[in-house]
DNA sequence: TGAATAGTGTCTTTAAGACAGTATATC
DNA sequence: GATATACTGTCTTAAAGACACTATTCA
């Protein structure tokens, strides 16, 4: 489980790397709603995604998962590192001072902590599917929800900024790169994996066209067995061919929308 | 000018963030070679990429600029973020310790210094025209140097693979974005363009086939003028049109290969 | 048999890729 | 006119994009 940052990273050297962290945009997918997970600190009305620092003994690609992990409680989930983010102006924020701080959780945070120096941040974003999800909050924040990428709340800082950014990153990738493995059931419909697609890039796309290049990919393998949906066509179902995923994660796949 | 490291850096607090830097890979080309900076600092026989700290004043963006500034002397370079770089194996090297550097140096670095943690490091690449570069060395420096992209020196901790990662990223930027502003006479020709594409990419590019594509794009223009290349044709004369080069920059541009 | 969803094929348009002969400058 | 380089056009192939009808399930 997640370390208890408040003893360590209000000193000035530690466990943590100074003046750099991670933020991990978590994106969560469930029929056809994509969600972002956000948290609200203690005594700030706005909103944050997740972040945190890094530890001195790992990779900041291990930051990234160890921070997923901690609010998902999920390993081994689909992540990107997309950019960083570093301008001394990023953290300004009119309650995020020692004195708000130290009223508001009861931790004495003093003045001149490191923590209210500028920052360099590690931008990752990380896909998950929301239901499997079981949100554990941080010890500082108040709470810890999943929000419509199309409805955030006020961001924090340059939060806002962080979350185009990655969405913008997210909806390059899938051009380019197969996706879903973590998305979606083992087996699932054609109608399904069209479903996400079309979610993640927030457009409509040519269902037969899609078909057509999602086959040709090799990525997926038509099973013969169907799905029961009431009162309709049952559709196939489908499943990834995990060597074809891998080798397509590695080398790329095109996928132009 | 660079400001002076040496009093700063190797205190724990001070003008300069810590456990963060940035690497720039600054590539410079000239008549159908590509070249990377690169130095060498006194008591190691590695090479390393042009790095620095940032200061708590200026963006990271800043930081990249103005480190290439200081060995260049030119600024409004085209440069791009690639991706961050950080694990606790990556600053690791026999030599590199306080008792190797303050005999090699003369400056007297404490073994605790934070200079011996571990730092994150944002990627950025820079590109230059190198023979318009009047190089000039850091003070820590004993030599600085063009280097052939096929044939490096050794290079100091993960710097070998920043390079490699770079140059990927150059590579596919080029394919959907316009390049050479920087690095062409304000009037050049079809062969001069064509040169530069082959050089960057490493391979050999169909002639007909790119200047299609490349007059297809809209980003330069023919001139009337042509230029005197002794006892042959005189090729024509190109300009950018700055305008339709901005707005690939912005909107990218497709010019596959 | 009606309603809802699944599934599939063809034509057009555009871009990529392969390929070779003519034009011009100088000696 | 010999040599070296510049310049350009057509055909083939592959991918993208537009588009509409048939099939299945079950109430």
């Amino acid at each position: 489980m997640e370390q208890e940052y408040s003893v360590d990273i209000y000193q000035s050297s530690g466990e943590y790397l100074r003046n750099v962290a991670v933020d991990n945009v978590i994106f969560g997918y469930h029929e056809k709603e994509l969600k972002v997970l956000l948290q609200q600190p203690y005594a700030l009305d706005k909103w944050t995604v997740t972040g945190g620092y890094i530890k001195r003994t790992e990779s900041i690609e291990e930051a990234a998962n160890r921070i997923a992990f901690s609010r998902t409680g999920l390993k081994n989930l689909f992540f990107q590192q997309f950019r960083s983010f570093g301008n001394p102006e990023r953290v300004r924020d009119s309650k995020f001072n020692a004195k708000t701080l130290t009223a508001m959780t009861g931790i004495e945070i003093p003045a001149d902590s490191w923590i209210f120096e500028y920052s360099v941040s590690v931008g990752f974003y990380t896909l998950t599917e929301f239901s499997m999800v079981d949100l554990k909050k941080g010890e500082l924040e108040a709470q810890c929800n999943w929000w419509p990428v199309s409805e955030l709340p006020p961001l924090m800082f340059d939060h806002q900024y962080i979350v185009n950014e990655a969405l913008k990153a997210l909806r390059l990738h899938i051009s380019h790169s197969p996706i879903g493995y973590e998305l979606l059931p083992e087996k699932f419909t054609l109608p399904e994996i069209y479903s996400l697609y079309e979610t993640i890039l927030d457009k409509s796309l040519d269902d037969r066209n899609f078909a057509k290049r999602l086959m040709a990919t090799g990525i997926i393998i038509k099973l013969n067995e169907t799905k029961r949906i009431g009162a309709h066509r049952s559709p196939y179902l489908y499943k990834f061919d995990k060597d074809k995923y891998e080798a397509g994660l590695k080398n790329g796949v095109t996928m132009a929308f």
